[in-house]
DNA sequence: TTGAAAGCGCTAACAG
DNA sequence: CTGTTAGCGCTTTCAA
């Protein structure tokens, strides 16, 4: 009749010990599989029964007091909106942490505040992943939280993931394709939203890198809004001066489109589009948009791996190689 | 030039009392703002100055253990790929937890394994919230685990998520807009990715509701493969059975849209179409999309204020109300 | 093979 | 007004 009264109290290992008849650290020894121990099957099951049986469940903090390693992951995300990439990219990530025992969460960062401090302060993260550079600000503050494996790296290089394969492959990827159509004037559509211009400056730079290797002259920068009567300004002002586009991504490029059809003009025949991300609805856009796709679900795959090897003391190899993007070519371009 | 060996051992608050000349017990006072405690000015700046200086940072873990509170909240998401609709949510819960001192962090959870449990034990989040009831063997975890605020609660009713009106009214809405046409023979085109069936029956259910509401027949239930071609055949298949369709979301109403194109039909003329999210890619349709979208950034604030109402032992009221989704109409329906 | 005990960093009751 | 102290639950040496 007499229900608890408060939440019951946690379980300990102590009730476990105190139930099985042991001591604390022999219960600690097979919870937890310590080698070099020699407990006899017989308390071992017995432990492990009265465990299951009581319910108990190692309690974090305890745990990561007294060892200074939590098994928590942390990926920083922007604030803006991620879409199917980036759900495979954290899939992924999550599976092959797992299974070297770090649970994996995610945490939206707008990058304004101190924001990151305090993240770091509530969850004591072994292993942190950022989808750009951190501060130094950010990462003293990672260090002083003893925070060991952190990427990207301080030193901003091809792992700076602005600048890198990963962002500006993209771009490049978009010109060769296009310029391999014989297409010589290009323009870069780049996000209206300005969250996400780091981000749009980095592919366009990918673009233009690519038409300077080239030889040909550097592509129109142009920002897109996504309406479609400004989007049809924006192609209108192009007139003549280019045949194909890189448009930052699907969102981008179907804009692009229905400003186009305004326009009374189509895709690929007078004016190319690619666009960026394969997002289902490019399939069926009119035309089928041909685009830039990621096999993000191993990139996060090598995000993981890079940051377990960062954790054993390695220096984390983080790269981003061609082989992780390639084309859907469809019919806009 | 000796670069100190290992990783700098972490600020503690001993090092800022023997720094400051003073007790752990009085630094701790000061950054905590212990009420009822006469600290004068002087000393209190004292101790600020140097935890600066000392760059000292809470360490969660020992906070934690000590005060059996964590300042963390978990949102679990299922594994299926989150739009912007879930990125504002999740944006505005972050922020009014925020305001209340927890800091927000989402794991993305396939539902297969154990892996809550370990989610538990990692990180001791003061509340949890998922997008779908926990089963009963979950809930007992998170007990044990001593989270006490758990959004949606145990009982299934109208805060069940997958038959809430945050679900369900979703595509009671869009049979609703579409009988105010003038409809009266509809269809649910459900999602082919088997993730997204719950959600899909669910939001097939409203609009199920609505229709008997309406004294009309049930609408014809049918799944829409993410392929043009299937696409067609499927709505071949409705041949003047039906005249306008409810689709699960704006992905699934673009296929469909796709599919009526390659047999030469129009909507809504030929068929009636109506979304769900309202996505970028919707207004740039042909014809652009009609949809439902939600104010979803507003029901993240409610989550969290139940949350947070959870924490201070009251009963967590979640209300997804009609006015947090409504119609964008364009030209498909 | 198992038990006793120390201590991780922090908070809060209790002394002084 | 400030210092001393007792643990929170866990791991891990060290002894028995």
């Amino acid at each position: 009749m007499s229900d608890n009264k408060k939440t019951t109290r946690r379980v300990t290992s102590v009730d476990v010990a105190r139930e099985a008849g042991l001591s604390r650290a022999t219960v600690s020894f097979v919870l937890n599989n310590t080698p070099n121990q020699s407990i006899p099957q017989a308390t071992r099951e017995r432990v492990l029964e009265v465990a299951a049986r009581l319910g108990y469940t190692p309690y974090a903090p305890a745990r990561t007091l007294r060892s200074g390693r939590s098994d928590v992951a942390v990926f920083v995300l922007p604030d803006w909106p991620q879409g199917h990439t980036m759900a495979d990219l954290i899939d992924r990530a999550a599976q092959v942490l797992g299974e070297a025992g770090l649970t994996l969460v995610t945490h939206v960062h707008a990058g304004e505040d101190d924001g990151l401090a305090r993240l770091w302060s509530a969850l004591t993260p072994a292993a942190v992943f950022g989808m750009r550079p951190f501060t130094p600000q950010e990462r003293e503050s990672m260090r002083r939280a003893g925070i060991s494996a952190v990427l990207p790296p301080s030193q901003p290089s091809d792992h700076d993931l602005s600048t890198s394969f990963w962002i500006r492959g993209i771009g490049r990827l978009q010109a060769e394709y296009l310029i391999g159509k014989g297409h010589t004037r290009l323009a870069c559509a780049l996000p209206d939203d300005p969250r996400l211009a780091a981000l749009g400056r980095g592919r366009a730079e990918g673009a233009a890198q690519a038409c300077a290797d080239a030889g040909l002259p550097a592509p129109v920068m142009s920002t897109l809004p996504m309406e479609t009567a400004d989007a049809a300004g924006v192609v209108a002002s192009w007139r003549d001066a280019v045949t194909a586009v890189c448009a930052y991504n699907d969102d981008v490029a179907l804009a692009l489109l229905a400003g186009m059809r305004t326009l009374g003009l189509a895709a690929p025949g007078d004016l190319a589009v690619i666009g960026a991300d394969d997002i289902p609805a490019a399939r069926f856009a009119v035309p089928a948009l041909t685009t830039v796709a990621q096999e993000s679900g191993e990139m996060g795959a090598r995000i993981a791996r890079a940051l377990l090897a960062a954790l054993e003391g390695g220096s984390p190899e983080l790269d981003f190689l061609p082989d992780t993007v390639h084309v859907v070519e469809r019919e806009s371009a």
